[in-house]
DNA sequence: GTTATGACTTCAC
DNA sequence: CGTGAAGCCATAA
């Protein structure tokens, strides 16, 4: 009998598969492009739950090599929220300095640097 | 046990 | 284009 664990928590450790292939495919996006809450989900055997990658970048230690800002919302743009104090503004900033071009009003097109695949 | 909140998405209008 | 509702589900209270 395999041991029972909760697959609950967010926050990536052994014994959290869902955290670990999150974190997984969250590694492969390449530098200067992006990819959406839920296609990251989908692409982690775990669909329409995007809202569990949210949880899961946002328990992330701040020493992680894991490129958690290449992971924006559907609507092309970085998710703001006051709850990030900042961290949004930050990682905006990631992208454009990774060559994500943001218009007036802090939005991108999605088609452009959307990673396929 | 319940309710509320949110780094989300999709669809209807 | 924008807005709102419904669905989503882990967490916190």
């Amino acid at each position: 009998m395999p041991p029972k664990r909760t697959l609950h928590r967010t926050t990536p450790s052994p014994g959290n598969e869902a955290a670990a292939a999150i974190c997984a495919v969250v590694r492969r996006i390449p530098r200067g492009w992006v990819a959406t809450y839920g296609q990251v989900a989908a692409m982690a055997g775990l669909p329409r739950r995007a809202r569990l990658v949210g949880y899961v970048l946002q328990h992330l230690d701040t020493t992680t090599d894991i490129p958690w800002h290449r992971v924006v919302n559907a609507k092309g743009e970085v998710s703001y929220t006051l709850s990030r104090h900042g961290s949004d503004a930050f990682q905006q900033r990631l992208l454009q300095e990774e060559g994500v071009e943001f218009d007036d009003r802090n939005r991108f097109d999605l088609e452009r640097f959307r990673w396929p695949e």
